[in-house]
DNA sequence: GAATATGATTCTAT
DNA sequence: ATAGAATCATATTC
């Protein structure tokens, strides 16, 4: 006792301060405040571990007995009140948003592709789309495109497979959920605005799975497609004859290589290919040429000959039509010459 | 089977 | 739009 009395004289001026603190409600508040937590926290797990069938059973007779208090509808539509204003606030706040770009992208191609759209009809008329776009030659295509539109179907059964599968699950995913909210709002303020919230949130939800879905399906069509139908992956040389007749073009016309549209129509024509072939062909043969003249050399010479050649003889026909006494060698632009000796 | 040729595509610049 | 250039993917040659 002498030791305590001693401490409290040695500290009067903190004895003063405790004195004025205990007067004080707030500070016992604060005081009492730093073991409660732990306390309280305790508290609900015993009430937890205590709590059995009866106790259950008993609550929600207490339950029962709330919602059929005469207070209780007048309570409740105050609550739905203030709800519905916080609701309100907060829906200013996350705006409808608008079609995603991406999605409709996706959405444009597997159409496109014929993934999505109308069955088999508009699927096949989709590959032969593509085929042609691909710039294959509408006939022996067939055969190789049924590989192409086997595996087509395949990657479109299982879009639509899965799609369904995910369309099947969002809309459980929602029923349950908006039977949940049904449920309870019979005991809390649930507005229709804030179940059609959620909806809309699990759709968003569902719609994000959708999209990779839809994504991986693209890609998987890209591959196919790049399989199949890139038409470098089944190039075909053209035929010996329909060389000739560019390169007999392209050398007779060396200072200025560019054939018109209509010259391009006709040697497409002649060579049994497309215009845009021919075009491919010339873009090609151009820069190759330019590249390595010295290569090319040769080529050059021998298409000089031939179409010498063949000036030389259409003109002797002609000649012989006139005079049949016209000899058919002699007289000609001497052919160039072959850095091999050879002609 | 590597080297080369060739038709097609893609990208860039005009 | 078109040409040029680079590149790809297959065909052909040696």
């Amino acid at each position: 006792m002498d030791d305590q009395t001693r401490m409290l004289t040695g500290l009067t001026g903190l004895a003063g301060l405790q004195q004025a603190d205990v007067g004080d409600p707030d500070s016992v508040r604060k005081q009492q405040s730093l073991g409660q937590p732990q306390q309280d926290i305790g508290d609900i797990l015993q009430q937890i571990m205590a709590i059995t069938d009866e106790s259950l059973d008993e609550a929600q007779a207490r339950k029962h007995a709330l919602n059929c208090h005469r207070m209780k509808p007048a309570l409740f539509s105050v609550l739905c009140e203030i709800k519905e204003k916080t609701v309100l606030s907060i829906r200013g706040v996350q705006e409808e948003d608008p079609p995603d770009p991406q999605i409709m992208r996706l959405d444009n191609m597997l159409l496109a592709e014929g993934v999505s759209g109308p069955e088999k009809g508009g699927g096949s008329a989709a590959a032969a789309a593509a085929a042609a776009a691909a710039g294959g030659s509408p006939t022996d295509s067939s055969i190789e495109h049924s590989d192409y539109r086997a595996k087509l179907a395949q990657i479109r059964q299982i879009y639509h497979a899965e799609l369904e599968k995910y369309e099947q699950a969002c809309s459980e995913f929602t029923n349950h959920v908006m039977n949940l909210l049904r449920e309870q709002s019979r005991t809390r303020p649930i507005s229709p605005k804030e179940i059609e919230r959620m909806v809309a949130i699990i759709h968003r939800k569902f719609s994000s799975i959708q999209m990779q879905l839809k994504q991986s399906t693209c890609e998987a069509v890209m591959i196919l497609r790049s399989r199949f139908l890139d038409a470098r992956r089944k190039r075909r040389n053209f035929n010996k004859q329909a060389t000739e007749v560019l390169n007999e073009y392209f050398y007779s016309h060396l200072s200025n290589p560019y054939p018109s549209e209509e010259a391009k129509e006709e040697l497409a024509k002649k060579c049994g290919i497309t215009v845009s072939q021919v075009s491919n062909w010339f873009g090609n043969k151009r820069i190759r040429y330019k590249k390595n003249i010295g290569k090319f050399q040769e080529e050059a010479n021998l298409y000089a000959v031939k179409t010498a050649v063949d000036a030389a003889n259409v003109s002797a026909q002609a000649s012989q039509a006139n005079s049949p006494a016209t000899p058919n060698s002699g007289g000609y632009p001497a052919p160039c010459y072959t850095p091999d000796g050879r002609l």
